[in-house]
Formats: structure tokens, C-alpha cells, sequence
DNA sequence: ATAATTGCAAATTTTTTGCAGGTTC
DNA sequence: GAACCTGCAAAAAATTTGCAATTAT
């Protein structure tokens, strides 16, 4: 709770309690849609409101606290900003799990006449519960 | 144009001129969001509505015609669908590049526990024009 | 004390739906 | 001619906005 209250003003933002209960929630789902971290900051704090969570969702990412994840047919998820990744998405539980970029991958991703500033890699297939 | 008729029929659709249309926008444009496809065919068909191409986006990539490009704080875009490949996509122009995604790449994508399907490579940086 | 943030309700924007008439095969 | 597709208008869903009251620093 305080990491998220540092986090915060760290970023220059005051560390409201809808904060710091958004980033809660986003940080225990890893990767969460606006409806579903409305569902669960509500069981604590029936109160906050979903325009809170529009709010905050856009100042957030502009002051580099979480990311978003654009998601194919459905709605996009945000996580909490954290070193460069990918994703591995499963297509048959959903489940998206973080990844190491590897240096070799990199490598492989110096294009000519394109100067490279970050990377967004999601691979689908199965992950080992449902293969 | 009978390229597009004969696409749509290959695949189970039938050939109508607002499809042909929305295919061929979206054909010329490379990778284009809902709005601008409407913008486009109006100019040749200003009775085609918004509400057709919402529901042929929807059935043309059920039946593997195209393809969404979801983005990153916008509404997504749509190609063709094509073989396999990633995109180089400038933060200055906004252009998006097709471009191969090398055997030397996909080979350092091959993760343990995890069945590869495919894969959604974006490459965010500057394009030859915008250095 | 000041400036920023919240929650509500209303407005706006985006997407989906139902159906009568028209089109494709 | 059967099944499918379109355009319209209306409905539903998603997101943004304005503002008075509250809260963080």
C-alpha cells in the first residue's frame, strides 16, 4: 500500500485512496480492463465510481504508472509500468504471463532505416495448464 | 476489384458492393480504423452505412478476410489478412510498415512451456522520412 | 490555503440490434 | 426462390464532461 503511495507521488500524483486501490487492483490481476478493476476496487470502496476509474486510467498512464495493453476484440487492459516484456497470452484460459525480451530477440529486431524505440511483443498459443 | 469478389467468395462471403468497397479501402489505405473506412466509401457510395461496415468488419474477420490491428489509445485498425508479419510504426508520421518477421526472429521466440500459435510483433520508433 | 480530485448525473461517442426492403447466388 | 445482406432508426454500451463537495499536500 505505501509502495503504491510512493509510487504515486513519485510520479507526481497525489495518492488519493481511489489510487491506490486502482493500483492495487491492477497489480494483483497483473493485467485488468476497466470493468473488471471497477468490480473489484467496489468491494472495498462501494463508492468509487467508474468515471474515477476513466479519470485516473488516463492520468496514470500519462504520468507512466501503468500501460496500456491493447487486446484483439475486447477491451484493452492496463498494467503497472515494469521493465520492457512480452507477453504470452494463452488462447484457451486467457491468462497473459510476462516474459523476458532476450537480448538475442533484440538482436533480431534492428531493422534498417528504422530507428527502434520500444517494442510491444504478444505471442498466443497454450500455456502448459492447457496443452 | 474481382480480386476482392473472388476473396469474399473463397471464404464463405457473398460479393456485395459494399464489401468490395470497405475491402478495397482498407486494401489502398494499408491499415485503417471503422471511421476512415466510412469516410473513404461514402465518397462512392454515400448511402453505405456505418452500421454495415460494424457488421462486416465483424463477419469478414470470422471468416479470415481481415485482420484487427489493436492500437494503443485508439480505436483499432484493420489490414487484409496475410502471411505472418510485424509492424514498424513511426510515432511521428503514424505510418505503419509491413515488414518480415525473420526465421533468425522466430527462432528466438520459441519459449519453453509455451505451444506457439502465432504472434503480434509492433515496433514503435522512426520511420526513414521522420529521422 | 490552494490546487487537485472525487462522485454524481448528464452528455457524448461508439457499437449493436431489429426489421422491412433489396440483392446475390 | 431461398438465404443472406443492407440501411435506417432506435437501443445499448462505453467513455467523457461539468460541477459542487471533499481531500491531499
Amino acid at each position: 500500500m505505501t509502495n503504491y503511495i510512493t509510487l504515486l507521488k513519485d510520479n507526481d500524483l497525489k495518492a488519493t485512496i481511489q489510487r491506490t486501490s486502482i493500483l492495487q487492483s491492477i497489480d494483483k490481476a497483473g493485467h485488468i480492463n476497466v470493468d473488471d478493476i471497477y468490480e473489484d476496487v467496489k468491494k472495498q470502496y462501494p463508492t468509487l465510481s467508474l468515471a474515477t476509474i476513466y479519470k485516473n486510467i488516463i492520468v496514470m498512464q500519462e504520468n507512466n504508472v501503468i500501460v496500456e495493453v491493447p487486446m484483439n476484440g475486447e477491451k484493452s487492459k492496463y498494467e503497472l509500468k515494469k521493465e520492457e516484456h512480452m507477453h504470452l497470452i494463452c488462447e484457451n484460459c486467457g491468462y497473459i504471463m510476462d516474459t523476458e525480451i532476450t537480448s538475442k530477440t533484440k538482436e533480431t529486431l534492428i531493422i534498417e532505416n528504422f530507428q527502434l524505440q520500444s517494442s510491444q511483443i504478444n505471442l498466443f498459443g497454450l500455456c502448459q495448464k492447457c496443452q
